[in-house]
DNA sequence: AATCGCTCCCAAAGCGCTTTGGATGCCGCA
DNA sequence: TGCGGCATCCAAAGCGCTTTGGGAGCGATT
């Protein structure tokens, strides 16, 4: 049994479709009598005006596209994504916006987007996963199609809306963090520095050690993707020097774990002999201790980027002239049992 | 500059829009050379069909709905999400349909379904974490609308059509290989035992356990989300009992690491003094070491999993008729350096 | 020369909704 | 009595596409 129509909604009631229209999208034009029985009997049947039509008729999808990259050199389906969208999710089925995924290769972004933007299923596009120089940015400016950025992209030359949250301060703020308890030999185990936000960590992460003089050592900086395996590699090739590092600064949980299973296999005590200070996206299923903090993190959650983000575009759809809109968000340094004072042999 | 329609397309071509759609989409009547000249000048405009338009006028959405639960009281995102809608999304690009999300709260998923349906924005659904006795699947069956689930629902009174993993194998087989390793006291660190597969897990389990003639200690078995913390948790306490586990069977990698993380602690040595079985989603970034397994664990892509849910989603649409269908995936028990023989103190 | 059968194309209706531009009836007011 | 004004409702067009039901043109057949 197919949902009942507009027409045969319209045809019970003795109505034409256009009162029962105006009547459920609530224009004044109609008596509230009417109102009433119109409210009533959709009710009664369930009635949703079908989307596809309603689209076609308004010009309005009410949907937003999110765009993921499948990349072909780094083939992984990145971690924090889950907890974006759902993040977004909500604040699109508080506006009755529908999310429509669409994963496309690095290969043919430019026709993707053409297509998306043609087949006009979308009112509006989410990006995620800048790169510094993410040429995306000026082909969806380019289509018109209203875009907002999770994340920015240092080399974009055209002006743009996003929301990020402050990698270069908070890495610049756990770096100080540890310098103020001792350490001199901090180790960054950072992700793939192609990612805009990777570079603005390391920048963080230089600034304040330049900022007392200091000068980050090669063999103490690594990038990659962001795994557990990733830290305990990098995390063992550096413990194994001869001035191994007393501190690491890490990109995610996972790669904190995998250094802390490595500062553990060592023998050393995490926040004794070794510290480490991690970012933390705050994930749903990735939690860094319950009340109390595991590992001293800069914290930022990833969610409610996806609420800002979402929050961000809609308000960019209704008016566009609001548009570029930026929004910032600032990661909090929060304390836990991972770090403490730099061993004193190496103060 | 809106995208150009059909009937433009027809224009400049001078043409019918018959002619260019039925051109467009292979339809034998009409000639050669005329279908060229409109595919050269749809190339050109790099036209598309608008999907709504067509949507309409096929009364196909071409775009799959992904439902996922937003439970209040376990308010977690799944971290096997993401690379599920990977491998599923590789599907639905491939055959030119689109995603859709939809975050429901667990209250209201009567009234979601139904509105879904109404609506008419996708052609199926795919189910994600049914439940041991879960309503939703007699509510879509009702509906009307072809739909899969990923994983089953024990307790279903109608048929349905499924893909999962057989998980009660799979700890099964996990259990017999730690019981041939002369382990005995063997502790389920499982998921919420209301979701189906952890059910199914605990059943295999005891099975294996049953048909050596063993009884499972309570004291060994808990159940929780499946996190670090959760591993953790339960391993500390195990640990700690007179007569303590000599071997774990860990629900994801992310348990298997809390425990591993707390064996290590207790100054234990993984592999020699206690042993880790886990289950292995082969999640993209949550590897199990690279090209050697770092856990022994019983591995099964939740990728191709994806994969296997939409391929079926996409056939049943095609020919209802063909529905219920079922697909059974084995996990391969993989043998890395987590397990070996029960300590001979136990033996 | 008339008819048949193709091939190739088109006009028009329809998918379910919104929206423009009236119609209708009823009131009060001069 | 006549008319403007208001409150309610409706007919019809249109969104961009597919699809049904022809219709022209042309070579082949009788």
């Amino acid at each position: 049994m197919p949902p009942i129509t507009l027409k045969e909604l319209a045809a019970e009631l003795g109505l034409s479709p256009t009162t029962v229209s105006r009547s459920l999208n609530g224009y004044p034009e109609v008596n509230e009598a009417t109102r009433a029985r119109v409210a009533q009997a959709a009710a009664r049947h369930h009635y949703r005006p079908n989307t596809r039509a309603k689209a076609l008729a308004t010009g309005r999808a009410m949907a937003i596209g999110h765009i993921i990259p499948i990349s072909t050199q780094h083939e992984i389906v990145n971690p924090i994504f889950a907890d974006f969208i759902a993040g977004a999710g909500e604040v699109y089925s508080g506006a009755g916006y529908d999310m429509l995924l669409s994963l496309v290769a690095d290969a043919d972004q430019s026709r993707a987007y053409r297509e998306i933007r043609a087949k006009g299923t979308v009112d509006g596009i989410i990006l995620h996963g800048p790169k510094e120089d993410d040429s995306r940015i000026a082909l969806l400016a380019e289509l018109g199609l209203p875009f907002v950025v999770h994340g920015r992209a240092t080399w974009a030359k055209v002006p743009y809306s996003w929301v990020d949250v402050n990698n270069t301060r908070a890495f610049q703020r756990a770096t100080e963090f540890l310098l103020d308890l001792g350490h001199r030999r901090i180790a960054l185990v950072n992700g793939l520095e192609f990612m805009d936000f990777a570079v603005r960590r390391r920048h963080g992460f230089e600034a304040a050690m330049a900022a007392r003089g200091l000068v980050p050592d090669p063999a103490l900086m690594v990038q990659g993707e962001m795994t557990e395996a990733q830290g305990a590699h990098a995390a063992r090739a550096m413990l194994a020097l001869p001035d191994p590092p007393t501190a690491f600064l890490c990109a995610s949980l996972l790669s904190a774990m995998g250094v802390r299973r490595e500062v553990e296999a060592h023998g050393l005590r995490l926040g004794r002999d070794v510290s480490i200070v991690t970012h933390d996206d705050e994930l749903g299923y990735l939690r860094n201790g319950e009340e109390e903090p595991i590992f001293t993190a800069t914290r930022s959650s990833v969610r409610e980027a996806g609420r800002r983000c979402a929050a961000m575009l809609l308000g960019i759809i209704a008016d566009p002239a609001s548009a570029p809109r930026h929004e910032m968000l600032e990661a909090v340094l929060v304390v836990g049992r991972s770090t403490g004072p730099a061993p004193a042999s190496q103060r």
